[in-house]
DNA sequence: CATAACTCAAACATGGCCGTACGAGTTAGG
DNA sequence: CCTAACTCGTACGGCCATGTTTGAGTTATG
């Protein structure tokens, strides 16, 4: 699944440098998307050269990273039981995602800053292809509201995890009461 | 209302300047947190050591910014009717407000990134306090809901409306789809 | 009208971060 | 064990934004 064929000239301690970059890429752009290469580094334990050798420029970085969290994305989305009511799936869906979402943070304002125009939507595109379908479908079912547009219905969810996980953050809103407060507040605004 | 003692000594055409100058300055954070102040300067049609002259630091203007947007959102909360069924009168609120609160965009991540800890929260204060009481009484009357934390109420409708800014600005939201979105979304949350 | 306030241009010092270059030491893997 | 891959320190050049200085021109206001 991870493409064994790409790089079979590559050495295991390299892998495991790369590895450990973009979760500390993750981590710090997840919580200042201005984090530089240096700070980066530092926290993989690893030199700034190091870094330098594996990711050409930071957008190379912030990408694998966005790239990176995407894939674990969609590795929760798949495994999630998306079939009977439209609600209770999406229910389940966020109740075991939310957190990842949230760790995200501030990556998502990281590389909308700094990739190319298009780039972050198209790398979004898989799972929110499938969270908009989950949407769709509640819709043919009656169950989740058509009185708004649906990419709104899409855009409100993602809000209010990432606003729950702002709250979070900062001490206003208690961590073991987040997943209840983002599930129920998605599934108002969804069923109206 | 705006202190007219401060400074007897101070010209119209100061006045004039510095009122330009939050104005660009409240614009250009609004949409890139990371303007410089000769971008605001330029904006302003002032030359950056005017701008100097009357900020001391980039931090200063920032807060001036903020504390403007906030003066202006305190007042259109002040002139709402906040009489009778509770969500219609936040119904009202958000309808005359959320253009000026999705103005102000990524001022307040500008604000927060430069201004010491407790200072942004600080100065959000008296609004955010009109609005915690008018959930609170309608918590009261029984048409807002109580399974949630109250604070985390008013955080989603915040969150809700700053969403709905960006997705306008990306253009996934039609500008005169935004209020109604806006309003049903919230009061959706808010009475579960 | 005369003074003080204001405006502004150009140039400079500072500092952060990016990306590159050189060079030496270390380690994986055939 | 030997070679190629990898690591990493130091140091440099370039860019950009902040904030200061100088000095001279303009305008409000008493």
């Amino acid at each position: 699944m991870t493409a064994p064929s790409a790089r079979p000239r590559r050495r295991a301690d390299a892998e495991r440098s790369i590895a450990r970059i973009v979760s500390a890429a993750r981590t710090l752009l997840g919580s200042d998307p201005n984090a530089s290469t240096d700070d980066i580094a530092r926290a993989a334990g690893v030199g700034r050269m190091t870094l330098y050798g594996h990711f050409r420029t930071r957008a190379d970085l912030v990408e694998a990273a966005l790239a990176d969290a995407l894939r674990d994305g969609e590795a929760v989305l798949a495994a999630v039981d998306l079939s009977g009511d439209a609600r209770a799936a999406i229910g389940r869906l966020l109740a075991s995602s939310w957190e990842l979402v949230a760790e995200s943070g501030s990556l998502l304002a990281a590389a909308e800053g700094v990739l190319p125009a298009g780039r972050v939507r198209e790398l979004h595109d898989p799972p929110a292809r499938r969270v908009a379908e989950l949407v769709r479908r509640g819709r043919d079912e009656g169950v989740i509201r058509t009185d708004l547009p649906e990419a709104w219905l899409v855009g409100a969810v993602h809000y209010l995890v990432h606003g729950a996980a702002d709250e979070v953050r900062a001490g206003r809103l208690a961590a073991e009461d987040a997943a209840d407060a983002v599930t129920k507040s998605a599934l108002s605004v969804l069923t109206g």
